[in-house]
DNA sequence: CTTGACCTTCCCGTCACTGGAAGCCCCATT
DNA sequence: AATGGGGCTTCCAGTGACGGGAAGGTCAAG
């Protein structure tokens, strides 16, 4: 399989896939043309990547958990600790989010959004006294 | 007041206020020893920055809000308009944080954590058949 | 033989900073 | 007067995870 038949099956941008190699995680074979050669497990290894990527682990994290994929002796406990510390750093994410979606959504609200200048929005950022 | 003073009494980094004059939202004077030399107006807008940032708008929605803070013809619409577009960006990344929020944790709590390498989260990433 | 779709590498740009180096400037102490 | 220490300056490079685009090689079809 070249890299345009990869990129298709497996969603990910040929760049992407490249950029994959690059930094190691991947390491396709190499046609007498220079073409990467992809074999089974490039491509599952990629699913692999593409999933993880999906679920929001860093890109050191895939390299973690892909290894711990290969080793046949690990401990579903480092896995797991991977896991909940990124479960960790979503959950914190969330909660930031959560508190401008609050300020925001009210401050909105209380703009009355026409032609005139009164602004809520801006008195809040201007530090209203 | 000197940058040191600034970034004090705004919070804001030394090295952030130096970037946020290099990208043109504030132009503090200059004494003739080189040195930044910030107004009460230039302090103002910092700590404006600095809550619009905390809220998440981009540096170009901070520009913009800046410029309308200051434009006393402004509508309210158009700084309503950016908060809300704003606000559906950070509803957008909850709900995909949410989503992986919500898988992570079930698979988490299907992981044993022991010293065995049966794994669900594993299982889930390589694509379970 | 040419066209057009692939593939390659390489370099720059993204976003909002952060770190660090090299070098002035100012004040206080010796 | 020299020294020391802090603060200030600029500039350059790096972050994460790619994406855009240029310049050029390769392949199958017509």
């Amino acid at each position: 399989m070249n890299i345009g038949d990869v990129a298709t099956s497996t969603g990910l941008p040929a760049k992407t896939i490249r950029y994959y190699e690059d930094i190691g995680l991947i390491k396709p074979l190499r046609d007498d043309n220079g073409y990467r050669r992809f074999r089974n497990q490039d491509v599952h290894k990629l699913n692999f990547l593409g999933r993880a990527r999906a679920l929001g682990f860093t890109i050191e994290d895939c390299r973690t958990l892909l290894a711990l994929y290969e080793d046949e002796t690990r401990a579903s406990a480092d896995v797991k600790r991977v896991a909940r510390q990124h479960l960790t750093q979503i959950e914190a994410k969330i909660a930031d989010l959560n508190a401008m979606q609050n300020t925001l959504s009210h401050l909105i609200e209380a703009c009355a959004g026409d032609d005139r200048p009164d602004c809520p929005i801006l008195q809040d950022l201007g530090g209203k006294p």
